[in-house]
DNA sequence: TATGAATGAGCCTTCATTCAT
DNA sequence: AATGAATGAAGGCTCATTCAT
């Protein structure tokens, strides 16, 4: 076959056409909610006829999941090389956590998590793959940990705790805050980090091995 | 007549079915979601008809605002004097902690918040007012940490920052598990009393003013 | 039984109490029509409750059969000696032109017909015996038209025929633009007065025995 | 492609669906009125299903209004040419009479008027439009009077008055008869030119400017 | 007897899904 | 293979009617 006549691909099969229909009902899964959103609406978004999306997926919630698959690749992805390179402890953890809380409340992802939360109890096993997305993280940063509690910077028990408590004060005010509230109002810079390095400096208190802060924090 | 049996109550005005009525709603709205509980299901749950529950409520958002309120209230009651009596730094925040952590991932506030969170866009004065409840919450230990501090007891510059701190570290991880997790695996008490524990010894290491822990955490 | 102590009338039975539920129904279905006004309109219009109601009548459909009988009576009553006392030709005939008009285009009865016509073909019986009315009024003029044939004030072969001219002459126009017009504009005096005059004047000139109109009318 | 097979129509575009869905909504609408007759009944009379009616209209009101519109340009257009071709006084007011009278009282024309006339508080604008009917075939009949005056065949002051008397003389009667009465009863052909007959002459013995009949009529 | 709270059938309308084109 | 018109079950809500008080 020439190549200038590209294969025609079977049905359901085409993967742009697949990415070009979960790019549509994405932006209508998070105006609108997972009930909210109709397939037409869906079908309008992504550009292809309501019929095309039923070859690529088997139904409403099967295109959920895709759609809910994707950002927790996308996410995923991002947080990947999150402590790349650094092995200093504080700047390290300062990275981390300007990433981490960046990405975790960036409308997209907090849209994702609000359209997840509202259908938990009717698709559970989506919800908890969705969320081990910071367990993943977490693994990333507890290895970190280990390494510095080796290294004699930090000394450390129950590092999984460790990592985790750096994780909530990190993130855990905003998340909880922007999840119920007006998405239009991003958290200032300033804020993020002031945020992150009061953690950083209660981490330090806790965990650190030598010079600990003076005074009050 | 006796006075236990009173005649009959007004259109919309008997307590006991109007309990009746949110309570079946409840349970509907928690498994399915707002979109996910129709009217039907919650009247069959509530053991009321249909007309009925439209004497009772406006309309099913009106329903679903009275089951929100009822859970708010219900927390808020819970935890009004969660500090009430302890003026030992240490042992204060740990009451805080255990009953703060216990209240607010209980299936029952966790249900109210998924159910809540998935429509946000919709209804956002709704979440945000429920949402103020962490916040009250907050205040107290504020002003708890103010009277160590005082005292003391504490070295603190950012109270606000600190409260807020603490509750991330005694409730941020249950919470984020429990939100998108199975509701059936309650955590073990004794998962509680570490996590709280830890957070504790975090807290005054970073904050207190006399006797840090000596050993690693 | 002492007359200051008035029998109390069995279920269904207090003629003052039906007609006030007639009344409020009156009220209600003018308003809204057959369909639109609800028992529940009817019982508060009426200030008696939705129960009474169905001891006094059947159904719905009942109590609207009331309605429209009550204001059948009525109109037949106000009409009932639209001839009495004149016994010249071109007076009676304007005596009955002004006011079979006026009565029959006004708001009650036009809204009564209205609300009637709308459900003919449901009730079939009731619409045609409202509209009985004109009927007995015609056989009023009719018998007046008989007498002044005899007088030889007229000269007409079909009486039956000229008298349903004359009050189409009078009348139609208004019937027909009140029926599907706007009820507030109430026809004025001078409108009425002209048309009637004008009614006479071609029923004189074809049915009167002398001196018909010189001039064009 | 043979060109009498044309692709399938755009959404609510099939102007035989839309006549299909028109038709069935007429024979609901008029048996059973506007709130009486269910988008199921209309549905199951047309033959399509409930959500193909609302492809090709907005809402219930809009296709009652559809099924008004249609009627009424049906009635006009029969009525367009009313009075071509006849320029006789006598013979002209004879083809209009029996034309107006036998389609203003054709079963479909009643059965419009009836159902419309139940619902003119709730769509004024739908009701006055569909009764400018006579209006339109009384300018008609207006113009050929004014044509006659200035042939000196009739001597008529206020013009639009006589139309309107003649209009209500040929059909006034059977109007009222029929829109409240039973549509099963046609008025017999020789009934109708007798009442236009006579109209005929009481029109002609006051407007006419020779040859007034010399007996009684 | 009179009441009106409760019922549930039925209303208009939407939308996930199918299938002829 | 892709389309989108058609379907009809199910949604939120109303209201004629009943019946316990």
């Amino acid at each position: 076959m020439p190549s200038h006549r590209p294969t025609r691909f079977a049905a359901g099969e085409d993967p742009a056409k697949r990415r070009q229909i979960i790019e549509g009902a994405s932006r209508a899964f998070i105006r609108l909610g997972f009930d909210g959103a109709s397939m037409n609406d869906i079908a309008r978004e992504a550009g292809v006829s309501k019929g095309t999306i039923y070859v690529y997926f088997k139904d409403k919630e099967d295109l959920f999941g895709a759609f809910i698959e994707q950002e927790r690749q996308r996410i995923t992805l991002t947080l990947k090389d999150i402590l790349a390179g650094s092995e200093d402890v504080e700047d390290g953890l300062y990275c981390f956590g300007i990433r981490f809380a960046s990405e975790i409340t960036s409308p997209q992802a907090i849209n994702a998590m609000r359209t997840l939360i509202g259908v938990t109890n009717r698709m559970p096993t989506l919800c908890s793959r969705f969320f081990w997305l910071p367990a993943s993280s977490r693994i990333l940063l507890e290895n970190f940990i280990n390494r510095q509690v080796a290294l004699d910077n930090l000394a450390v028990k129950d590092t999984d705790l460790a990592a985790l408590q750096f994780i909530e004060l990190v993130s855990g005010t905003f998340i909880t805050f922007r999840l119920v509230g007006d998405l239009h109002d991003v958290p200032p810079q300033e804020e993020l980090d002031y945020v992150v390095k009061s953690a950083i400096r209660i981490f330090m208190a806790a965990y650190g091995t030598s010079n600990p802060p003076r005074t009050a924090v």
